[in-house]
DNA sequence: TGTACATCAGTGAACGCGCGTTCACTGATGTAC
DNA sequence: TGTACATCAGTGAACGCGCGTTCACTGATGTAC
């Protein structure tokens, strides 16, 4: 009957990161406190820190949940042998949506802020790399001659830019974009930014 | 003598924003108390709150200033003749030189959240609209066809585009950009924009 | 399989502290005459 | 210009509360024989 204890903790440890994920879904990281974590998990409030070091710790594993959740929404099949366009328009669109349709999870991930000099665990920074790979990979395709690196850079700088249009049409706090425009505002930016990037190599 | 209350007020007010604007400047938002605001103006803890309602309103003072230096920033002398590639070009490098510089001030405007339901007051919105403007006009000439609205809505697609290229590169926590290539990346994404703007028109 | 003991996951009341905001007080400014 | 009174900007000690984290305890799991 051995690892009975760990199974238990593993089931714990799987009821804190889904209770704090649906805490964050429904109302905010801003609102998110360890109590009510700890009373949707059906545990006592000391069980969190039995599992996570602190609340930042179960919070990264939310991060995680969001960004395999992300990564399902814009990972689409059949779309290997699209041009360059087509294939930014599909992400950056999946992209809004995503956002839009998670918006509490996603905000999530850039609101957050780890306490002074903490850095982002290493785990958590590779499995961010999948936005950065899914843009670079359909480049390396569009631009045969650039390195590893060159794709990696441009990678995020297209990520950037989409984000952040996605970021300031959804949060309307700063100069906001009408609701009815976005899909047609970021599907202009994909084909400009595919555009522009295949002219210039 | 009669006014002299109001200019004591007045002196008081000014002393207090001047006070935030540079503890934020120095520190960061985050860090921001209303204990150390009041000590450096110079005043009692309670003497803030004969001025400002609550610490947001004084933050929202902040961002006025800051909006204020960055529309100087961006302001640039005899480029009106200019043609828009270079116009964007010059907008996105000194909106990205200014938030490195000015990176605490510059995320404050970001970062800072009203409470639940407070709407950023009108004449902070108003401030605001000179971003747009400063894209917009240029736009203008450069797409004869559209309306005040076409403009202003791709105005604000092309502040979000470079804002988020700036935030990523700057923040580096979610797969930042190097540094030294951050002007290079932000000057490309100006051309792109720029070029496929016209292109579409 | 059963008993005795050891361990340690999980409990939840209590701690601690940061910090925005208040409020009874006072002294400088304004008003009336 | 001077005096008496009224007002109210400014004071700063105290309040209040939210909430992350701790820790002495206990009961379930694991180990030894």
């Amino acid at each position: 009957m051995a690892g009975k204890r760990e199974a238990k903790r593993e089931d714990l440890k799987e009821r804190l990161i889904a209770a704090a994920y649906e805490l964050i879904r429904d109302h905010g990281l801003k609102s998110l406190r360890a109590r009510d974590v700890a009373e949707k998990a059906g545990c006592a409030l000391g069980g969190l820190y039995t599992v996570f070091d602190d609340l930042d710790g179960l919070i990264l594993h939310v991060h995680s949940r969001t960004l395999g959740a992300m990564d399902a929404a814009l990972r689409q099949p059949g779309l290997a042998g699209a041009d360059l366009r087509e294939t930014f328009r599909h992400l950056a669109l999946a992209y809004l949506r995503f956002a839009r349709e998670n918006y509490n999870l996603w905000s999530a991930l850039f609101e957050h802020r780890l306490p002074e000099g903490a850095r982002m665990p290493e785990w958590l920074q590779a499995e961010q790399t999948f936005l950065i790979r899914l843009i670079a990979e359909p480049l390396a395709l569009a631009l045969p001659g650039a390195s590893e690196q060159e794709l990696a850079l441009r990678a995020r700088t297209l990520f950037g830019a989409v984000h952040g249009v996605v970021s300031i049409s959804l949060e309307d706090r700063f100069t906001g974009i009408a609701a009815d425009k976005r899909e047609e505002e970021v599907a202009m930016l994909a084909d400009i930014l595919a555009s522009g990037i295949v002219r210039r190599s």
